[in-house]
Formats: structure tokens, C-alpha cells, sequence
DNA sequence: ATCGAGGATGTAGCGTTGCTTCATGGACGT
DNA sequence: ACGTCCATGAAGCAACGCTACATCCTCGAT
């Protein structure tokens, strides 16, 4: 049972197919296959089945790679045990997160790690679809993910770390007849052109309990993952839109106003492999972002 | 972190030096000493340290073994999980037993276990002092061992089952003027010649015990490990002895007498290591053992 | 239907890893 | 002071695991 074959497992699982793993862990589709014949010879059973062009897990490949996080888990304790003995703990931990976390978190992130000093943080941007969100974690050790309220990540083999939540307030121009009010309720906005984000991303789905409440559809004219450009959009007149309230740029052409009567918002949370979340690095990396977290939520509002 | 290196780890710790980990491991003490020196360039820390012509582990290599003990048990589990679509559990099983526990447990064992097919049990005896008995559970799978009253195993690392409790009687020969007695108090043996084990073996400390309750220090003639023998030497007259009461073979020549006052007993264990005990077919062996336990002790009473 | 693309899996070859053998250097007991 | 025991290095060899290449299969396109 070797721990590097068990490991390709859980990433074909993850990954979805022997291609995608093998690009993860920088191997070719050929070593994947063969550590799984390995592996499958050694457990006795079909690890593994063809469906179409591509391969699923079986039941006993699931049950396997489900204990092979465990294994996972307890060989990082085995390094982090070594760790504490170090003077400092050293290395490079690298964190993504979508645009708008990115701009809050990132920065103030970066200089509270640099004062434990010995620990590198590479930094990525990444906006996937919410379903895609898991998979990031075999190829960056901290993802900063958000999930509209309600949405709850898939349990198997992942650590979520709340960071913040985070209201989503409707985004007026300036000039906007609503500009003024205190708070706006859904059927103010039945006649307003709306600028979404994309389908199957996260916050996709807020926007339709708010129309919900009012009982008409939205009328969705631009589609904008960025939210930042979607501000400048509303800015300019051409729709509004649901924007975070914490991350708005505070670009001048634009007011929030919060929501009344619906509870719209988003979480944003830390995800991790379990393995990774126990590397001793990684914890503190963890550490300072639910503090920078913190920060930002309580300086914000 | 080779899961090989760690188990090597561990195996230098309980065996207490490289050599005898390479004998149990089947290698030579230039492989053991190899994957040290490669695991501990790895943790960055020294594991082991020179401590005469042998070695000890570091307080790092101390955490580093314990935290192995984990990663092994994963893997069985590991191994286990697949087990569970196997149509039936195949393997062999290593068994040990001191000799008493051996004649009274492991026939009936065996038979036990050949109900269920396919499972194959390697027995043999192992007699060694008290604090040896883990150690040996690095070259048998299931260590039946035996400790006198109040004494504890280590709890480090070893998986621990009760088998049966067993109280020890005093054995007199058969015309012996004590032998008609329904009870023996440990004042009425104050004269008796005493045969008793080596130093060091389990039940040693059981006599010591005894004597303390009438005050005087027993008269030991005889140092015999082996309670048949004991038993033999009783029957001829050669003196008295503290025999186990399941295990005594009903030598017609000897009265065993419980003893009054005094609550004299041993317990009969299996010892295992956790991560073989996470084993199926050790699971099944060692349900086997626990009912064939059972079985016997209520059985002789 | 035919073809091409994408995906998984075998085969040959090569590099790396990890073992054994042999030799060296301390530490203890006689 | 010598021999023994134990741990550790260096050299050589075998085995394992990866890459590269080829094959088979499935699906979507023309």
C-alpha cells in the first residue's frame, strides 16, 4: 500500500479522471494508470470503472480513497510532530482566492505573515465555478471560496474554515432615484436591469430568492463575474446589481443600499485537503487569515 | 516520509537498537541505519543519539515514533477497507502464547478458527520475562501474555485485550496435612518450602505478595517457569507453589487449595500492535480468542 | 458512416531508489 | 591492550517507478 499511490486515488477522485490527476501531481496519464493497477492488484478488488471514455470509482476504490485522507492526515501529523522541534516553522504555503476576497484579504494577509517571518505565501487568483471550488485545494494548500447563503460545500474529505459573512446590498448609481433611500425592498426593483454574475458561480443564486420575494423575474442584461467591473457598470447607468458590502471598491458613481426583508449574503471560508490543513505552516498561515478576516469584517461594519 | 522508514522508526524504539530492529525486520542493520540517517535528513532534526555502543531516540524521534504508530493504523485500515469487499477474509495470523495460556487456549482456538475457512494460524510458544512481552509483538501478530495482579502494560503504543482473569491457589501434594482444607490463610505457610518462577516473569511478584500478608519471607527452593513442571516437583513433595487454577493440568498428585485473606490472581491479555490489530483477519482471530477465553473459564469454574 | 479528438491503458527503456556486502570507527568487557 | 559488539559509511547491484510511445475505445463532428 503505497502512500503516493493513495494519494494518486483520492486526486483521480477529485479530479474526476486519470488526466487531471496525473496534471496535478505532475506525472503522466501512464504513471496514474499503472500506480492504480498497482494499487487495485494489491487490494484484490476493481478499484476502478470504465464509464464511457473516462473512469468512476467503485465502492471499494471510494471506501479506499476515503481512508487514504486518513493516512494522509497521519503522515502530515508525523512531519508536523518533527516541525515543533524545528527553531521556526519554515516554508511556502500557497493560498488562491476569487477576486473580490483576493483584494480584501490578500494584502493585509501577506503582511502579518511576513512578521512570523520564515514562511513564504504564493499568492493566485482563481474564480471557478462554486462546484469547482473542492478541486482547487490538490493544487493550492489554502483556497479562499465563497458559497451564497444556504450552499454548503460537499463534506468528503474537506476542511472549511469560516472566515466571514458578508451582507450583499443592492448597488444603485449615484443618480439613481434609490440612491437616497435607507433600505430598498425586492419590489422596488421589479422595473431595474440587472447585472449578474455568471451562472453556476457563487452569488448566482441570491439574485433569484431576491426576485423571489417580489414575484417577478429579473431582468438580467450583463453577465460580470468581476465585481468591480460590474460597479462600473452600475456606475455608468447600465443596470444594478447585488455587490458584497465589505468589498466594494467605494467606487464614487455607486451607493449600497441595503435589502430589506430578504436576507441575501455570502460566506466566505478557508478550504483545505485535511492532510494540509495539518502542516504545521499552513496552520499559521490559516491563523493570520481568520484574523485578517476578522479585521476586515469589524473595520467594515 | 516513507511509511517503511517510520515502521523502521518504531521498530528501533521497541526493539531498543538498530540491530535487533534489522533482525525482526528482516534486513541488515546497514538498511535500518540508512533509513534513519534518511528520515532524520528529511524531519531536519536528529531521531536517534549515541548513547554508549547503542542508541537511543531523541525526544523528536520519540514524537515521530508515536505519531508512526497513527500512519501504520491508517494504512491497515487502509488495507482493511478493501478487505470489506473481499466475498472472505484470507491471510495468516501469527500467535504466541506463554506456555499454561498456550495448552489451555490455543487447541481449542485453532479449531475455532478452522470454522471459518480460510484463515490460517501459526502458533508458538513464547515464554520471557514480563517487560518483554510487548517487544514481541513486533514478530507475532497476537501476543497472549499474562501479568500478575496490579501490574499494568505499557500503554505506549500497544494494543491491549483482557482474556480471562485467573485466580492463583496454593498447590500442596496430595498427603500434604493442608491439602483436606477447603481454604488456605497465608499464616499456615510459613514453613513451606516454596517453588516459584524466575525473577522477572510474570507471577513472580504474586508470592512476594502472599508472604507480606503472614509477615516472613518464604523459603524459595526451586525457580521453575514452567507450571507442569512445577506442578510435578509439588506432586513429589519438593514443596508448595502458587499454580494457576484453569491452566493447572489436574496432576493427580497435587490439591490445588484457594487461599483465604489474600486476593492472589493473574491476567491473561492479548497483546497486540495497533496497527496489526486493525487487521481483518487479526480481528477474527483475536474474536476467536476472546470467545475461546470465555469459554474456558467458565468452564474450569 | 467516417474521421478526428480525447481519454485510459499497455510495453519498452531508462533513471533512481534502496538493499546487501564489505570496511571503518567507537565503546564496553575481559 | 585486545577482542567483541554495535552503529555507520562507501561501492555495487537489483528492482521499482517513471517517461515515451503505441494501441484501443468512445464520443462528437462532418
Amino acid at each position: 500500500m503505497d502512500v503516493r499511490a493513495l494519494e494518486t486515488l483520492r486526486t483521480v477522485r477529485s479530479q474526476g479522471g486519470v488526466a487531471a490527476a496525473a496534471a496535478v501531481l505532475h506525472l503522466t496519464p501512464s504513471a496514474v494508470s499503472q500506480q492504480l493497477a498497482s494499487l487495485s492488484r494489491e487490494a484484490g478488488v476493481a478499484l476502478t470503472e470504465r464509464v464511457g471514455r473516462g473512469l468512476r470509482l467503485t465502492a471499494a476504490g471510494d471506501a479506499l480513497a476515503d481512508a487514504a485522507v486518513d493516512v494522509a492526515v497521519a503522515v502530515e501529523r508525523a512531519r508536523a510532530a518533527c516541525s515543533v522541534f524545528l527553531d521556526r516553522p519554515e516554508g511556502t504555503v500557497r493560498v488562491s482566492a476569487f477576486q473580490s476576497g483576493a483584494r480584501l484579504l490578500l494584502p493585509p494577509l501577506l503582511t502579518r505573515v511576513a512578521t512570523l517571518g520564515g514562511i513564504t505565501v504564493e499568492c493566485s487568483d482563481e474564480d471557478v465555478a462554486l462546484d469547482d471550488f473542492p478541486a482547487l485545494t490538490d493544487r493550492v494548500d489554502v483556497v479562499v471560496a465563497h458559497r451564497p447563503d444556504g450552499a454548503q460545500w460537499p463534506a468528503s474529505g474537506l476542511r472549511v474554515v469560516l472566515l466571514l459573512r458578508e451582507p450583499l446590498d443592492v448597488a444603485v448609481p449615484r443618480d439613481h432615484p434609490l440612491a437616497g433611500r435607507d433600505r430598498i425592498s425586492a419590489g422596488d426593483l421589479d422595473d431595474e436591469d440587472w447585472i449578474a454574475v455568471r451562472e453556476g458561480f457563487p452569488v448566482a443564486t441570491v439574485l433569484g430568492a431576491v426576485a423571489a420575494a417580489s414575484g417577478t423575474a429579473p431582468r438580467i442584461v450583463h453577465r460580470i463575474n468581476d465585481f468591480s467591473i460590474a460597479e462600473a457598470l452600475v456606475a455608468a447607468g447600465h443596470g444594478v446589481s447585488l455587490l458584497p458590502r465589505f468589498t466594494g471598491g467605494g467606487h464614487p458613481g455607486v451607493r449600497l443600499v441595503p435589502l430589506a426583508g430578504v436576507r441575501a449574503g455570502r460566506t466566505v471560508d478557508a478550504l483545505m485537503r485535511p492532510d494540509t490543513a495539518e502542516r504545521l505552516v499552513v496552520r499559521r498561515v490559516l491563523d493570520a487569515l481568520v484574523a485578517v478576516a476578522a479585521e476586515a469584517s469589524n473595520a467594515e461594519r
